[in-house]
DNA sequence: TTGTAGGCGTTATCAA
DNA sequence: TTGATAACGCCTACAA
């Protein structure tokens, strides 16, 4: 159909040589006269010669893409992931597809499906929970890494924060500052939402505090959803005077709450979650985070990726990096607050 | 390679049938015999076969993938694009190849060979302005859709933001409010920062306010080259009063520069730029922007481009969309400031 | 060292 | 209505 489209045949009349020897010359690994190597680059030269991917693809049965499929690219956490994947993968001469699930299993095998029909090279997904009892019976069949959740019982490359702990950190945080009444909203999509919730929780146990089922939250990370949420626990009858979130559409959603409210951070409520994002430092006060490094997560990801798909029957790695917890004013403690 | 790999060979061998009638079933186009399409069907279901779609893709010299090239999907603007752009790829069937540019010519020859080699459907890119004069002459055969910048001389679809009436409204804004010393950041990269200057300019004019040269900059779309940018401004003998940014970056930038030389907004400095992000309602005072509507901009170059695919000699278009002008705390009036 | 030829998995043409 | 068969563009035994 492409006007421009010249194929190896072409460039081989017009060297004087078989199509074999264009190949030859283009892979640059046999031997070739070097008159004739000279000659098949000319006409390259001179017809604009570039190879098909596509049916270097089904030739080879392997190809330079990859897939990354995430929840939504403008969660920050994923926008991050994503640049970075794709920074490691151009460098590899690699590039990435980009998928969108939602949260959404049925989204999820579709893409998966896609993937496989596709032939891609690999895949970083970052799956739901409902899809992961299905992932080993799913016709994945190509290199796969998930990021930022985990996989019970799936023998798979994996890169994950440090979960449980960081949210033990993020709450021992609070409670030393003072506060006791923590509410805190979880993801209910993924295991990290899960495994964030039992760092949370074995900080308030460590510390002799009871858990308040009313404080607990599970939800769609999204900001709507985290709005109307924060808002309903903000008039509790006790309401909390500090709240953990657990990622940052969350932690939007709940400062906008707070804002709404007209409550003021930390003097009323403190407000603590997880990510950096361009606003925890532009707000006031700036909020205390985990900062999860989303470039190496990214990084890593990509990297265990090529490595298996270099050497499929590598051992697979789990490999947990950890959270920073960057302490900033939301957070004050309560002895310093006004009186 | 693939253990599950199962060709159409091999359901018409399961069916009892020949590829072209397996063929023919799964396009559903075709007569075919019910009996016979019930075993091709059955045979399908039976072996789990899916059309591979690298070997149809080079038989039928298209591909249901489409590029989408921006400098940073890590800037709201396209992060938010790209995800408009996906939905509506996923709605049609396509799926979307991501790339980043850092605004770099040299990345954007490179990825434009990239989905020639590769055999997209279409392209959705938004380019430089140094690639812009060899546009014409890029070995791009493919359809192509521009967005957020404008590529004269170059008879191509395009969507584009009133970019001048745009910051027109903005400053003619900030100069009814009483702001006289407006200092303005613009990106150096784009056609967006040029036009987004030339409503500046014209709305100074038009209120017969003096062009001060060294209130006007442009700079790497970049967070620290803001901060930088906007400090030393901050620092001239006769600083301005009011500071207008051509994108969120550099926003960011320059709001990190007023908490640096510890201004109050807008007391001290108004505050106003383009693009809306989740922070912009989040800081205090909220920052007064022009809104873009990056779904709808997304959307319709996807559309568009689509609609090329369908039909390649289509006449091209320019789409121009209408920013929004959102009034809030950090460009209050003069008159209301207290004294 | 070079060329011929077959096949990757599809779809489309042409006979039957 | 169905089935051989020939491409799509590339790579790679194998033969020369």
């Amino acid at each position: 159909m492409r006007s421009g489209m010249v194929s190896i045949k072409e460039v081989a009349e017009e060297a004087g040589v078989s199509t074999a020897t264009v190949s030859r010359v283009l892979s640059s690994s046999d031997h070739v006269r070097p008159e004739l190597r000279q000659r098949v680059m000319e006409a390259v030269e001179k017809l604009q010669y570039r190879p098909n991917l596509v049916a270097r693809s089904l030739r080879s049965q392997q190809s330079n893409t990859i897939g990354l499929i995430v929840s939504d690219i403008r969660n920050p956490f994923f926008t991050s992931i994503s640049r970075a994947v794709e920074d490691s993968a151009y460098k590899q001469g690699f590039s990435v597809l980009l998928c969108n699930t939602d949260e959404d299993p049925e989204k999820e095998k579709i893409y998966l499906q896609l993937m496989r029909d596709t032939n891609v090279a690999g895949v970083i997904f970052s799956p739901t929970r409902q899809i992961m009892s299905d992932l080993a019976s799913l016709p994945f069949d190509f290199p796969m890494v998930i990021v930022d959740r985990s996989v019970p019982d799936v023998d798979v490359d994996t890169v994950l924060l440090d979960n449980v702990e960081s949210a033990y950190r993020l709450t021992s945080h609070l409670i030393s500052n003072g506060f006791r009444r923590i509410g805190a909203l979880f993801g209910e999509t993924s295991t990290t939402g899960i495994q964030r919730q039992r760092g949370y929780e074995e900080a308030l146990k460590a510390h002799g505090i009871p858990l308040v089922p009313e404080y607990i939250k599970h939800l769609q990370p999204r900001v709507e959803a985290s709005y109307k949420i924060a808002t309903s626990m903000l008039q509790l009858p006790h309401a909390p005077d500090a709240l953990l979130t657990s990622n940052s559409l969350i932690m939007e959603g709940a400062l906008q709450a707070l804002r709404a409210c007209n409550l003021s951070i930390p003097e009323d409520i403190a407000l603590v979650g997880f990510d950096e994002t361009p606003w925890t430092l532009l707000v006031q006060p700036a909020i205390t985070i985990i900062a999860q490094p989303t470039d190496e997560i990214g990084k890593t990801a990509a990297d265990l990726l090529f490595q298996r798909i270099a050497i499929p029957t590598r051992p697979t790695r789990q490999i947990i990096l950890k959270g920073q917890l960057m302490v900033r004013g939301s957070s004050t403690p309560l002895h310093l607050k006004a009186m």
